[in-house]
DNA sequence: AGAGCTACCTGAAGGC
DNA sequence: TGCCTTCAGGTAGCTC
């Protein structure tokens, strides 16, 4: 389900609740969600606060009091409910969801001043998972370690994006997927920002240096930030924290509309399939 | 070393 | 209506 914007987006719902809140319980309904949860999680969750909730390409951070760091991903299908008391529009993170025993994986019980809240993480097809490390090296981290620049920070730069791409013989949208390249891109805005760069998918990624990696720079950002600024896409059921649902799907200039056509130029907007993953492309604008 | 496939798991949607 | 197949926004780990 969520790429960066959706991310942020779930990041943003949950930090007023979160920061500076303290975990009073943590109860894990199973031991594992994609993996199996680090040893001993929930008692080196309890009692620690939570400084901050950061965000991390598609990863959720949370640096605790007690030094430790809880890290946490989506996969594809996670989502945070929040509190406990009116169902709103069906999300990936909405207050007060119907329990939903078969795949409320973990939940976290909150404490700030005298104010309680409960936070329940539900992941169906459980691709996503959850980790601790040290909060002073996650860098380091395996989570980390080797992950490229954010692309909204001053890290992520056209002659950086040009030179990782000189050495790549990959297509184009691969590499874009490669969260070494650049982080927090995935498979929507992978094709969104291509259309934009007018950059063909199936081009080699070598081939994409100079001021077409400049371009495509500059698309990467555009598209990200204007789908944050959107709430995020909603194709099945993603909500912002008020259970606001993203309308950036409507904004979509190629993914998912295979047939339909090129808002550009009118012509039909093709699909393929890339590394296992669909890819949509107007073969007219992008070259 | 780098690139490409498969596995992981469940639910929704489409075809018949 | 129901059964079957296909597809889905993710990453890790295996092959070549």
């Amino acid at each position: 389900m969520p790429e960066l914007p959706e991310v942020e987006i779930v990041r943003r719902g949950l930090e007023p609740a979160m920061a500076g809140a303290r975990l009073t319980a943590v109860a894990l309904r199973r031991p594992d969600l994609r993996f199996p949860l680090p040893e001993g999680f929930a008692a080196r969750l309890e009692g620690a606060r939570i400084e901050r909730l950061d965000r991390r390409g598609k990863y959720l951070v949370a640096p605790l009091s007690t030094g430790e760091a809880l890290i946490m991903h989506l996969g594809m299908s996670g989502r945070f409910t929040l509190g406990g008391a009116r169902p709103a529009a069906a999300g990936a993170l909405y207050f007060a969801a119907p329990p939903d025993p078969r795949h409320d994986h973990v939940v976290f019980e909150l404490a700030s001043g005298r104010r309680k809240t409960r936070l329940t993480y539900n992941d169906p097809r459980r691709f996503g998972f959850m980790d601790l490390a040290p909060a002073s090296e996650l860098d380091a981290s395996r989570h980390f370690a080797g992950m490229g620049p954010e692309p909204l920070g001053d890290d992520f730069t056209p002659a950086g994006l040009s030179a990782v791409l000189a050495g790549r013989r990959t297509p184009l949208k691969s590499a874009l997927l490669d969260q070494s390249v650049v982080a927090g891109v995935g498979n929507i805005y992978a094709s969104e920002a291509l259309f934009r760069a007018r950059l063909s998918p199936r081009r080699l990624a070598a081939s994409a240096v100079g001021a077409r990696a400049h371009r495509l720079h500059g698309a990467v950002r555009a598209v990200l930030v204007e789908a944050i600024e959107a709430g995020g896409s909603t194709l099945r059921d993603f909500a912002g924290s008020d259970g606001a649902l993203g309308y950036f799907q409507h904004r979509f200039a190629v993914y998912d509309r295979a047939g339909e056509p090129c808002r550009v130029c009118g012509k039909t907007v093709s699909r393929l399939v890339q590394s296992g993953r669909a890819t949509f492309y107007c073969s007219a604008c992008q070259r």
